[in-house]
DNA sequence: TGCTGTACTATAGCTTGCTATGTTGTTTCG
DNA sequence: CGAAACAACATAGCAAGCTATAGTACAGCA
């Protein structure tokens, strides 16, 4: 399944084709965010912490499979934003619990109805099956690359 | 198609799984155009100049969907690296022609290699149907996003 | 011709991702 | 107990995406 000839179609490569799509995700849900004064990156987050509260920065970042440092200078500014406060866990000092503020949980449904806004009108034409198909295929290609580098 | 009850599983969320295969991507893609001495989004430009080389800056955002001053910043970086060249075009004073170095075409063989590999890695356990399928509906997805964004 | 609009590029500034590294607290184990 | 390993967080620095805006050259038309 190599390509005949050192040529390489764009458009059928899966990396680009994915890479395009998440771009236009991405532009389509930033929109929608901004216009409640959320950045794109700090959705997940808050996604995250509306499910459960207190927990850590590094918790987070496992969670989502993003690297600790980004979550910390996303955290940072989201508290510079009010949307979440960090306090000390008095049982282990290395580590800071992170909670939302009442802004921050009074944003879960308006932000999610903006998410699946957009995952409507990215599915607007699947059938329930397609969508189905459609993440089951997405996911077997996530495990695929997950799996150890090589 | 709304979730019941304020609910949002992140598992199921298209944009979420897209996003996160996205990254998946960009990260085995990276770490091979690495030892190339190149990074993730000089690869695109590549592409395109290895089709055709000659055009503007602008052309090349055209045609991959990308913002014009983030193609600017890249190819600048291109230029410090000596992938490209700039030269002006006699005919039309305001626009810039861009160009390959002979290091830049020398890398097209390689880095199309290690596009494909990651390509293959991720689609391992698919078959060409399954692979045609899913490009179509991501493209579907796409165009469904590249509407009017309302 | 000259003015207006458009197209190309550049710059500033932000966010979000990454790696690499350092600091500090906790755990484990010899 | 003390040293070494480990875990959590912070910081520095880079790449690449975005918006907004400004400057410059060209084109089209009154």
């Amino acid at each position: 399944m190599t390509t005949p000839e050192g040529e390489f179609r764009r458009d059928e490569s899966l990396g680009y084709v994915v890479n395009l799509l998440g771009r236009l995700f991405a532009r389509a849900l930033d929109q929608r965010l901004r216009r409640h004064g959320v950045a794109l990156g700090q959705f997940p987050v808050l996604l995250i912490l509306w499910e459960q509260e207190g927990i850590t920065q590094s918790e987070i970042a496992r969670r989502l499979d993003i690297e600790q440092p980004t979550v910390a200078n996303t955290l940072k500014r989201m508290e510079r934003d009010g949307l979440v406060s960090f306090g000390p866990d008095p049982g282990n000092r290395r580590q800071v619990l992170v909670g939302l503020s009442e802004k921050g949980r009074a944003l879960r449904a308006p932000l999610i109805a903006e998410a699946e806004a957009v995952n409507g009108q990215a599915s607007q034409d699947f059938s329930a099956a397609e969508r189905a198909l459609f993440i089951a295929l997405l996911r077997r290609m996530a495990a695929n690359l997950s799996e150890f580098s090589e």
